[in-house]
RNA sequence: GGGCCCUUAGCUCAGUCAGGUAGAGCAACGGCCUUUUAAGCCGGCGGUCGUGGGUUCGAUUCCCACAGGGCCCA
């Protein structure tokens, strides 16, 4: 801590900040240290809340005494009353007003002289009812914990300015039930995807974030340089091709939750940094992971909401349900019933970008016929799947990295889950026949330079090595944990559901 | 990438259409108040009106550019 503090008398801001730093220097004076190390708490105020009410059924109406409890927590609001004062101090459990009487508290008032919104305090004491019934602790101490120096956002409107409250996460944790609750909904989902994973057997593994070939998925990365190997490195699109390298390797079930990069536009439903799992099993092919998706979703929704049925939000989606199956749709026949063409049957160009604008769908100049098929079902497909769906069949131009469906010409294995309108998970029965693989990368590479589409897959040596020595036949998965997460906290922006999205400077 | 909207006190917001350098509530400050709870009453603080330029005698207000944010479209 510096020695001084820098004191300016000259905005709003300032003067108030200045105000509590003499509430500081007073405290120092009197011998009493606004930033102590230790604090004894020996209950959360939901527990000790709950305890009193077990009491008063206990005791009826007749009087009783609860122990002291000694709670910590953020002060929210101040009611003074001249020699007595009430506050109210929240912490991670709830939140309990507290009642100090300066005849009952003697030297130690003097904190509560000095006490401002947003400091953090220990308070000792019994429960007791207010004349209102407000369960309060009768302040028998108090101790000043933390002291703050900025004003908190208003009690009553809180933090509304949405770039406030992303910038500043933990005003809006404070002030925001809403924005505490998502926080702390989102790790639990992942710790309930991570036990569904065990329970079934597969393996977590952390793969490479920097990597020599940005490979696996089709999106332009971030580009970085290691200045010992003297190269540049990429943040990892996906983290595909070395989870199939450890299928290679014999572990069978394999699965990593991490974060991907890609260096694409930002909006509510896109952030440079995102999370998703995948995962790969041997032995098991499109179908088995299906069911797997399904389970998970339905499973994981009701382990962390209490029901596979997700309310019904006004002016964001109706009651959306959970339970599989989920109806499988094959994508070639959707398309027929949506748009009445057969795109399957015509790969060419031209015959695309005329039925295309037919459909007075806006093509993008120089595109490849699997980016505009893309463009196609987004358009006239996946608006319509509001309950969650499943996507099956693609034509193997758009899925480089999928097996291709016996029997069914120009199609593989693969599906992609839908709800809400936009793509929740992506999967295959994964391409195991290096041959393929080759010139299904050379494609992409292809592609790479006659469109100019700096989103192709790139050709990865090392990946073509490993699949050479044998991959068994494997199923993968692809699932967007941001999506999931806004699925079940019921917030259509992604921004909403991370701690800290990508901002601007 | 294109269009529309927003940015005023620490926070939440008026005021801008009809140009004359700003208001409220909360918070904070000084008083009164020992069961209040959006406590109350009295008093006084607090603002380069996002930034830069232009028009004008005069701009928070009108015009242009830029920055940040939001919504819609691509």
């Amino acid at each position: 801590m510096g020695e001084k503090i820098k004191i300016f008398e000259n905005s709003g801001s300032d003067k108030l900040i200045n105000e509590r730093i003499k509430k500081i220097n007073l405290l120092r004076s009197k011998g009493i240290d606004p930033y102590p190390s230790t604090y004894n708490r020996t209950h959360l105020i939901g527990q000790a809340k709950e305890k009193f009410k077990s009491l008063e059924n206990e005791f009826k109406d007749s009087k009783f005494d609860t122990e002291e409890f000694a709670f910590s927590g953020r002060v929210m609001s101040i009611r003074s009353m001249g020699k007595a004062l009430f506050f109210d101090v929240k912490d991670k459990s709830d939140q309990i007003q507290c009642f100090a009487r300066k005849n009952n508290l003697g030297k130690n008032y003097e904190i509560l002289e000095c006490l401002d919104i947003g400091d953090i305090v220990g308070v000792i004491g019994p429960l007791i009812r207010t004349r209102r019934g407000e369960i309060s602790v009768d302040v028998k101490n108090v101790v000043m914990l933390t002291k703050s120096v900025r004003p908190l956002p208003d009690k009553w409107s809180g933090l509304k300015d949405i770039e406030l409250r992303y910038r500043q996460r933990y005003l809006d944790l404070i002030s925001n039930s809403k924005a505490y609750s998502n926080a702390i909904i989102r790790p639990a989902i992942i710790k309930s995807i991570r036990e569904f994973m065990y329970k079934r057997g597969f393996i977590e593994v952390e793969t490479p974030i920097l990597v020599p070939i940005p490979a696996g998925a089709q999106a332009k990365p971030f580009e970085t340089y290691h200045n010992s190997l003297n190269r540049n490195l990429y943040l990892r699109i996906a983290t595909e091709l070395y989870l199939k390298k450890l299928v290679v390797g014999g572990i069978e079930k394999v699965f990593e939750i991490g974060r991907l990069f890609r260096n694409e536009g930002i909006d509510h439903y896109h952030n440079p940094e995102f999370t998703t799992m995948e995962s790969y099993q041997a032995y098991a092919n499109y179908e088995d992971v299906m069911k797997m998706v399904e389970d998970l979703v339905f499973e994981v929704a009701t382990e962390i909401i209490g029901t596979h049925v997700l309310p019904a939000i006004d002016g964001i989606r109706p009651d959306i349900n959970l339970k599989p199956p989920w109806p499988r749709l094959d994508l070639r026949t959707t398309l027929i019933d949506k748009t009445g063409v057969d795109f399957y049957e015509n790969r060419d160009i031209k015959y695309i970008e005329s039925t295309m604008k037919d459909l007075g769908i806006h093509i993008e100049s120089n595109a490849s016929w699997a980016r505009l098929l893309d463009k196609v079902i987004s358009e006239k497909i996946e608006p319509d799947l509001i309950q969650p769906h499943f996507l099956i069949d693609y034509p193997v131009e758009m899925s480089p990295l999928a097996k291709r469906k016996i029997g069914v010409n120009g199609v593989v294995e693969r599906f992609e889950a839908f709800v809400l309108g936009s793509e929740l998970a992506n999967a295959f029965s994964e391409l195991n026949d290096p041959i393929d693989q080759r010139q299904r990368f050379e494609e992409q590479e292809q592609i790479r330079s006659i469109y100019g589409d700096d989103e192709s897959d790139r050709l990865d040596e090392d990946f073509l090595i490993s699949i050479e020595h044998g991959m068994p036949p494997t199923g993968g998965l692809g699932i967007g944990i941001d999506r999931l997460v806004m699925l079940i906290c019921g917030e259509n922006s992604i921004r909403e559901i991370l701690l800290f999205p990508q901002m601007r400077n």
